[in-house]
DNA sequence: GTTGAAATTATGGTCAA
DNA sequence: TTGACCATAATTTCAAC
């Protein structure tokens, strides 16, 4: 998948406001719609765009709490870890999980109402699914920066 | 902000299709096209909906590589702390930083496009921030699940 | 919340560079 | 191969009910 410069530009774009008129749009990146509207459903079609989202406000959807969990498993073995990546599956608020190569088995970021919240997530969903040794959980005080955007280099790569 | 069954139902189908038509959404959560329009309006303008974006593959935009990284700074000063939260807002690369309560002073996701790029990324750019003492990495083997969903809970909250 | 008409936007064909 | 232009279809938007 080779992007050229107008490509990227309209990523960037899309990557900020995914609900610009293809109008607007073509005008940014200097097209005219027709044109545009292809480039971008060719984007789409490959999957560089992998679908569009409405990003929310957690704070007001009473979800206002990020916490990050290491969790360590009783054993590496493969059925072990494929069980828990299953019982993740199902849990909403385990927003994300990376099997690690490091220190932990997992890591996890938890999306939580609130402290307390956060505390009988953990120990009524997260401690009892089996094969979990001991959970060390990270607490933020302050996001500094959040971005759901990925980076693009200026030029074609 | 008060949220109810259907404002919640539009927010979920939202989240998750953020570029379908109004007539269709409309259709799913069971309401006629203006009302729902109206009350999407309603959460854009009060900012639980904060924004639409487009969701791109990492991979397929030379970007697969997610790594976390954990900054411990030479102090905790004020002046120290603002110095490196500036810094961080320039680098495109971090996607999301958080002020930590614990053992680190920042945590870092950082996107690259290899372990090669990642490297030069610590070097060149995070490692030379002023007030940086050392840098932890932990990496990811596997990518188990990603959401950018929040998740709202059944019922009014 | 519903209906329906008007304005805006998306889409696809065709031609030109 | 890529972009521009134009006609048509779909969608959004806003009135009145």
């Amino acid at each position: 998948m080779i992007l050229d410069a107008i490509d990227k530009k309209i990523l960037r774009v899309l990557q900020r406001q995914g609900r610009i008129p293809n109008n607007e749009l073509a005008a940014l990146v200097g097209l005219s719609p027709s044109p545009c509207l292809r480039r971008v459903r060719v984007l789409e079609d490959k999957g560089v765009i992998a679908r569009y989202a409405a990003i929310l406000d957690p704070g007001l959807v009473g979800m206002g709490l990020t916490v990050f969990a290491r969790v360590y498993l009783t054993g590496q073995g493969e059925d072990q870890v494929n069980h828990f990546i299953e019982e993740i599956g199902k849990l909403s608020q385990v927003v994300e999980c990376h099997l690690m190569a490091g220190d932990c088995d997992f890591l996890l970021r938890i999306v939580a109402e609130d402290l307390v919240g956060y505390r009988r997530f953990q120990g009524e969903r997260l401690a009892r699914i089996k094969g979990v040794q001991s959970i060390k959980t990270d607490i933020p005080m302050q996001m500094v920066k959040q971005s759901w955007e990925v980076p693009l280099a200026p030029d074609g790569r």
